[in-house]
DNA sequence: AAGGTATATAGCTCTTTCTCTATATATCCG
DNA sequence: CGGATATATAGAGAAAGAGCTATATACCTT
């Protein structure tokens, strides 16, 4: 069955906008001074930015996107980097195909 | 892009099972009068009596699936069917494969 | 140690969603 | 036509979600 969690997560505009940023944060996000934006993900002030929204809400947002499992968090020194899980992603694209 | 509305509909445990139950409503619900459970759909007093909620609950959750075009709704004499909309359906399959 | 920066949490408001009851509408049948 | 049945709509209350500002926490740098 299902996890209405993660369809919750899913049915926001920004959420979605966000998960489409970072599939390619390179093209999406300026370089960082520490933290690789491919390899350890992209920092909370950089999203809020883009997002047009304040850095608060966009932490909201990328923790509801971690708790349905869609993207994971590191923390490095300060800053917190958000990544896409491809992993858990990929598993829900598979149990979409088969059980929706 | 995909439409959050459409996860906005996916985003809730009665209507995931509502979901689940169309996919084969001879296994989940009792024959119908009129109407075939197939070929018509499901009318609202069933899936309201299985889901446990008031009929205008079901006539909601029913109306935001179809909203969604997740089902679709065919009235025939004083009943409503609703089924899915199996087309619609692939066509998110395929959106979210290709695009989440 | 002190000041600055990045993120998280708290608390508030506004809006949306979920559920109900009551009622309206539409159809069927005797 | 009149009563019964199926569905839809209206309206209200409770809960959840999205946004903000203010503040706390944690880390870095000098």
């Amino acid at each position: 069955m299902f996890d209405s969690e993660t369809f919750g997560a899913l049915a926001s505009p920004k959420r979605l906008q966000i998960l489409e940023w970072l599939k390619d944060p390179v093209a999406h996000f300026p370089p960082q001074r520490d933290g690789d934006l491919v390899g350890d993900g992209v920092c909370v002030i950089f999203i809020a930015d883009k997002l047009g929204v304040a850095q608060p809400t966009a932490t909201a947002h990328l923790q509801t996107l971690a708790r349905a499992g869609l993207v994971t968090s590191k923390r490095l020194g300060q800053w917190t980097f958000y990544k896409r899980d491809e992993r858990a992603i990929a598993a829900l694209k598979r149990q979409v195909r088969a059980e929706l």
